[in-house]
DNA sequence: ATTGAGAGTTTTTTT
DNA sequence: AACTCTCAAT
């Protein structure tokens, strides 16, 4: 029995591990649903998988390992690497799996092998583009609103032809024109947008079954991580190269359900039992990761959901510190209690850097942290940050690349055609775009012949001719090391020439840039081999946008959005900005999946941590210029007390307590109610610290109280007025309802 | 054709 | 606040 044999001389592979991990490792043909909450030993689980199966003479070639971002298949490929050194499974995102195999079959979807792949930005103009030749008026929607609609069809499988407006539906009736004309622009370009990725290879698999034989063959065994985040699409591609040979594992949790805004189902998790039969459940529930308070705290949030399969975590961990929520005066007290704290802990020798990790919402919120920790000298990571290839410079740089790979790419040509400006302006890109169409070119193709379109001036004739004779030259060396061509773009465009004789610090900035896109070309060059540096590179710096790509190794405290946490772990962790609006957002309060989402999205965030998690908002946060009061999450009602540890800084506490002297400090411009009246919720920190008493009138509807002993609530009723007024208080979870003679309750109203 | 001032708009999250 | 878009002046 060669199987057993093979056992006996790996047993390092099961070390340590418990019994329903060992299944799910040792699990071998027909499919597998692992599901596992947070630090339960997931990738551990996954990793080992992979080497297992090599081990039992599963070809390298033979397994596909999918994952959702490059962070977690980085991390995989690195975990898989030092179990087995030298493997030749295919690690990467859904994405670029997608990629790599429209590549090769791109004719079959219409397009070649040279495809452009257009990230957001470039969507974004090709549906300009699209709606410009249409002469479709998209008011009163907003393109975006189009392209999002057209992005959940694609994510749907909805092919252009196919959709169909729900009656009724204005928006609806305007995408039925603009997808299919939007499509055809991407198909003209011979690019792909990045739902196009998935979309293009779900059909490719249905609608050539020699071609879904042939990879259902090729790819025997399938993991896919984070199955709770597949979309439609997704699961058609998984669904259909596991069909002769189902050993499809999945891994996944419910409860961390954070995509549901890019179309994923969570009932590709739910069901994936009816899907599968003979499928074997593997459950793991035991935390390797946190404190029990930390996971009391998670697990009691997520309670609150509705739409889930209940689960029992636990862990063998110690109890750990009280959970803290800290809530400071302003934003600005906040990013900087955080990194001096931060500061002391690691100035003190007790952490080092890459200890800590904070979470925010939104990536806007990470300035003012960044800001504060470069003032204390805090060395810092931000994932995912201002994304590098986003760049302006860089992008119009690239264009020139993506034209030279793809002299179809209509987004690139007009990109690069007048950057850095020559002369050649919309009227000019008007005549020659109409005679393109009007003679079946490419628009470059048009260029080239512009001595010959009458309704051109001869002045902008010769700069078109310049610009053709630019290309020609550039094409002739576009086979070589991507560097080299990207010098060639560089001084023929004298792009960065005029970067540098600017004494505008922009511009510095940005030739700075241009220097690091070199270094990542020359990067590249060294690492890849084969042909076709260029369009490797494209597709790299297309599906990849961090440069700066995040390390664990690397001694930094990691900022990074709760989305981008994910799959990660941190020994203290900070979750700010906890506050109504943000978290949860503001444009997720209209449904309640959506809230559910945002709880779920909470979850993941607070079961990063493994020894200290702090919550903490501020009391006024500048939103689009302006200063507001802010009113704390919702979410903070559903945490148990009797973990937490409520608590302000100084600053607050004396903000709160002493109103006459906090003019003395800069006072926030848009105080809606007098200090006197408000409980800040510093003082829910103090723990009742009495505060002056308030009148019953101040009291409203929906307004957040604070209770010395039953926390924070929420007003749901009132009635009669004066001495006699009384309110019914929600204070959630914990206490229920309950109703107070407001002028007898020691009641405050947390915010105005 | 280009530039710059002023108006108007925006921000969720990722590939 | 920061960014994009529009329109008018150059």
């Amino acid at each position: 029995m060669t199987l057993m044999t093979k056992c006996a001389l790996t047993p390092f592979l099961l070390e340590g591990l418990t019994d329903a991990q060992r299944k799910a490792v040792v699990h071998l043909e027909g499919p597998l649903l692992i599901l596992a909450g947070p630090g339960s030993g997931k990738t551990r689980v996954v990793t080992h998988r992979v080497a297992w199966l090599l081990n039992q003479g599963v070809p390298g070639h033979q397994i596909l390992a999918l994952t959702f971002t490059n962070k977690a298949a980085d991390e995989m490929r690195g975990r898989v690497e030092r179990l087995v050194p030298d493997h030749s499974v295919w690690l990467s995102t859904f994405h670029r799996f997608c990629a790599r195999l429209l590549r090769k079959y791109a004719p079959f979807v219409g397009l070649r092998e040279n495809y452009t792949i257009y990230d957001v930005a470039d969507s974004n103009r090709a549906l300009g583009r699209a709606l410009a030749k249409l002469d479709i008026d998209t008011t009163p929607f907003t393109p975006d609103a189009v392209a999002k609609a057209i992005g959940w069809a694609k994510n749907n499988l909805i092919l252009p032809g196919q959709y169909e407006p729900r009656p009724g539906h204005a928006l609806g009736s305007v995408v039925k024109r603009v997808y299919p004309a939007y499509q055809a622009q991407l198909a003209d370009s011979n690019a792909a947008d990045f739902d196009d990725l998935l979309l293009h290879v779900a059909i490719l698999l249905r609608e050539n079954p020699e071609v879904r034989r042939s990879l259902d063959e090729r790819y025997r065994f399938i993991l896919i991580d984070e199955y709770q985040d597949t979309n439609l699409a997704q699961y058609a591609i998984a669904r259909a190269l596991s069909i002769d040979h189902p050993n499809l594992a999945v891994t996944g949790d419910p409860d961390q359900s954070i995509y549901g805004w890019r179309g994923a189902n969570l009932n590709n998790i739910l069901e994936f039992e009816k899907d599968f039969p003979n499928v074997r459940v593997v459950r793991l529930e035991r935390n390797y990761r946190s404190t029990q308070r930390i996971l009391q705290v998670a697990a009691k949030l997520i309670s609150h959901n509705v739409q889930r399969k209940e689960k029992n975590l636990y862990t063998e961990n110690g109890r750990g510190a009280p959970v803290r929520l800290v809530t400071y005066p302003t934003q600005k007290d906040e990013v900087e209690g955080i990194a001096s704290q931060i500061a002391g802990e690691i100035r003190s020798g007790r952490r080092r850097p890459r200890d800590f990790a904070v979470f925010y919402r939104v990536n806007a919120l990470s300035r003012g942290l960044e800001f504060a920790l470069r003032e204390l000298g805090v060395p810092y990571q931000m994932v995912h940050g201002l994304e590098f290839f986003q760049r302006k410079e860089i992008k119009d740089v690239l264009a020139y690349l993506q034209l030279l790979n793809n002299p179809h790419d209509e987004v690139a040509l007009l990109r690069s055609i007048n950057t850095p400006a020559r002369g050649i302006g919309k009227t000019t890109l008007g005549r020659l775009s109409d005679h393109a169409a009007r003679r079946g070119l490419t628009m470059l193709e048009a260029a080239r012949e512009a001595q010959q379109i009458e309704s051109l001036s001869k002045r902008s004739a010769s700069l078109l001719g310049k610009f053709v004779g630019l290309f020609d030259r550039l094409s002739a060396i576009s086979g070589g090391p991507v560097e080299e061509i990207l010098g060639h773009v560089l001084a023929g465009t004298s792009y960065r020439e005029q970067l540098s004789s600017s004494n505008n610090e922009e511009d510095q900035e940005r030739l700075a840039n241009i220097e690091e896109l070199l270094t990542v070309a020359r990067e590249f060059d060294e690492r890849y081999n084969g042909d076709g540096y260029l369009e490797a590179f494209l597709e790299e710096s297309s599906l990849v946008n961090d440069t700066d790509d995040w390390e664990v190794e690397v001694d930094r405290v990691t900022l990074m959005t709760l989305h981008a946490s994910k799959g990660l772990e941190f020994p203290v962790v900070y979750l700010m900005a906890v506050e109504e609006g943000l978290l949860p957002h503001e444009r997720s309060l209209r449904q309640e999946n959506q809230l559910e989402e945002e709880r779920r999205l909470m979850f993941v965030g607070i079961t990063r941590a493994q020894q200290e998690l702090q919550f903490s908002m501020a009391e006024y946060r500048d939103f689009r210029g302006q200063r507001k009061l802010t009113v704390p999450s919702r979410f903070l009602m559903e945490l148990p007390r009797e973990e937490m540890d409520l608590q302000a800084p100084e600053a607050a506490e004396y903000l709160a307590a002493e109103p006459a002297l906090s003019r003395t400090r800069p006072e926030p411009q848009t105080r809606a109610a007098p200090a006197a009246e408000l409980t800040t919720a510093a003082e829910l920190a103090a723990g009742g610290t009495p505060s002056p008493p308030v009148s019953p009138d101040v009291f409203r509807q929906g307004m957040l109280v604070l209770h010395p002993s039953c926390g924070l609530g929420r007003v749901v009723a009132l009635s009669g007025a004066g001495a006699s007024r009384k309110a019914t208080v929600d204070f959630g979870s914990h206490g229920g309802q309950k109703k107070y003679v407001l002028s007898k309750s020691p009641l405050r109203p947390v915010k105005g």
